[in-house]
DNA sequence: GTGCTTGTTTTCGCCTCTGAACTAAGATGA
DNA sequence: TCATCTTAGTTCAGAGGCGAAAACAAGCAC
């Protein structure tokens, strides 16, 4: 039943360069020649394409192929210099602002320390602006040269030009940070929810790279996930999709932050794993968490448990070619107990969908929450490459 | 990440008679101008198209429309004669098969019993086959006016052109039914589950029609769901996607006859009612549930929470917009406990995602199941248009 | 230099869409 | 009855897109 309404013989250019683009972005260098294998476009359009692309700078030649009887190979690559996006990682404590060039390398970065406390929406704003300006003098990056800014926020993000968040255990609720950036500057903005935008950074540039049906789930302070349908993050009608937190485990379980009870959150976020082994924090949860683990408190195996019965429930549920654990929690468990991670998630999911299935663990470390929502900026110009942007950057 | 990888201008073509075609078939009789303002198509493209259409008798005219001051708009439609569905339901006690024309009206069916004992792929393939060929002689049509034939089977059932399928309470563990199919008919065939073609009939023909973000639930022996995102059935990589019956909402719970425990179907299944009810039956379940329902026994209660838990566990992971309960037992059980269900829903799930979803109930009666298959059929149809098929039909 | 091989560009024909002009078919009212 | 108005549908010219094949480019081998 759904109905994509395409239409016009544009169009078509349109998406064929958005293939053509995506090929060469994901295959590095590559000569036309590969590329009319890769996108199944033929050579002459392939030439008149790229030859638009270099026009217009977002392409490049990068060197050639050594022939052995025949004309080389001109390599050509996207430039990593036509433009920039801006990644913000808005959280608990702080506020980071990083500059990316289309390659997705750090070329600045900025942090704002929050105080628990205080979150006020305009002095996060605030931040949020001024660090832009400071990453782009800091990297000699005209604002022309920004391509969009990508926001990964606690909560839920409403759809829509507004961005309005609903982050409970944030302070926020119903507070329109897009529309409050957007006073303050004209780029484009993409807001999300920052395990979406973490699922992102993952799915393109970390283990779920080249998945196309993927759950990447994100254990830290609050547990979510993204699911990936299709090579895209699935949103639900309401962009509040992927929240497993918060589906229940054990009914009428364990109280969770959420007013709930029996959420997985309740068993296997950190604040959960410490309360279940008596730990009183002095603060530093990452060695609370360590030494627990090396505990060999019946908890650890509990917990192990626990994350095997929701990550079966998603295996049962979305039959993913992959699942990703990530955040500093998952990592740090799934380091020394994967295969007892993997063996519960057996034990409680189907035999089908879970031999189709792959647990792996995250690669990219708490920056990619910013990298990720840079990534949304990626998204965005490789799906619609705007025609005749002018760009001073050679 | 999604490369649709798509390319040159006769797609252009294809994707927009399809488009017109859905508009045509879901807005039932439309003039030409209509359809110009539904699909964005230009008049001129309408035109050519519908008169393409109209030459292949895929589309024929259906009357005018008055006029108040100038020429009368004809009316167009899909000929509900171009073509023939053939939709199967093989379940535990019966293979039925249907015969549908394309606008889903049944014109013909039979029934084959089964010895619940005896479910030998041969004997259910023969009885496809001579099912199709009775009930095409009853409704005098004729092979070559056939669009395909849609199974839908128990089980999970492999991608691939086999339709290998794994049902273990079936007793079918890696059936090839299509390839068995396949030596008796060269018709198209399309081979999926039972629960997912009746979600499918119910989101094309029942509660959910409309519906792009979706949920259908089948409440019977087994429990299911059909998850449908962008409009379409969500299968995950190997097509099993959506097994909702065996997600686990009390960790280490009741036993399943899956093999796990805790699972949602051990407490809300027909038998797990049944049996927490401390209800021997003698046969009738329907009526031992009419039985359960009457007595204000605490398991109805008990029933509705568990429910509820598994629907908010929907809720927060898919954020569907509608989410459909159907199969007898869901019906048996929504028609008088729909609020309560809601409740607990409510009382389990985030409050952002709750607001966006409506519960209701399915629509469709147990034929759903080969309704839906045939369905599958007509989304071949509608999707890609084969031209010049030739039908005798007029 | 001549042929051979392979990569890239150009030319040409065909296809699709749209906008605009045009035709069709009714109502209205003198 | 018929000129005029209104709305529906068709035809046509023009622009833009793609692919096949021819042409061109750039290397190797002898």
């Amino acid at each position: 039943m759904a109905r994509p309404q395409r239409r016009t013989v544009r169009d078509i250019r349109r998406g064929n360069r958005a293939v053509l683009l995506r090929a060469l972005y994901f295959s590095g260098p590559t000569s036309r020649n590969d590329l009319t294998a890769r996108t199944g476009l033929s050579a002459a359009t392939v030439s008149t394409m790229t030859a638009d692309l270099l026009g217009e700078n977002i392409v490049v030649e990068a060197g050639q192929v050594e022939s052995d009887g025949g004309r080389p190979r001109v390599l050509l690559r996207v430039n990593p210099e036509y433009g920039f996006a801006v990644g913000v990682d808005v959280a608990e404590t702080h506020v980071r602002v990083g500059l990316f060039d289309l390659e997705m390398t750090e070329r600045a970065k900025v942090d704002y320390m929050l105080r628990p406390a205080r979150h006020d929406p305009e002095l996060v704003a605030r931040h949020i602006l001024s660090g832009v300006e400071v990453v782009l003098s800091d990297a000699g990056v005209s604002p022309e040269q920004v391509l969009g800014i990508g926001v990964g926020v606690p909560g839920i993000v409403e759809p829509g030009a507004d961005g309005v968040i609903h982050a409970k255990t944030f302070g926020w609720d119903g507070v329109p940070l897009g529309a409050l950036l957007r006073r303050g500057t004209s780029l484009p903005l993409y807001v999300d929810n920052g395990a979406k935008t973490m699922g992102q950074a993952e799915l393109w540039f970390g283990s779920g790279r080249g998945a196309s049906e993927a759950v990447i789930v994100l254990l830290g302070v609050g547990v979510g996930a993204t699911i990936v349908a299709d090579g895209t993050t699935f949103r639900g009608v309401s962009s509040s999709a992927g929240e497993w937190g918060h589906t229940k485990i054990v009914a009428n379980g364990r109280p969770c932050r959420c007013g709930g009870r029996g959420c997985l959150e309740a068993y296997v976020g950190i604040e959960a794993i410490l309360d279940r082994a008596g730990v009183t924090s002095r603060g530093d949860w990452e060695e609370d968490l360590a030494g627990v683990l090396a505990s060999k408190s019946p908890v650890v195996e509990e917990t192990v448990t626990y994350l095997g019965v929701g990550l079966a429930n998603l295996v049962n549920l979305i039959n993913p070619e992959k699942i990703v654990i990530g955040g500093w929690v998952g990592v740090q468990l799934g380091e020394s107990l994967l295969p007892g991670i993997r063996r519960a998630t057996a034990a409680n999911s189907l035999a089908e969908p879970y031999a189709a299935t792959s647990i792996v663990l995250g690669r990219l470390g708490p920056d990619a929450v910013a990298l990720g929502a840079a990534t949304l900026v990626l998204e965005e110009f490789l799906n619609a490459p705007q025609v005749a942007r002018i760009t001073a950057a050679g």
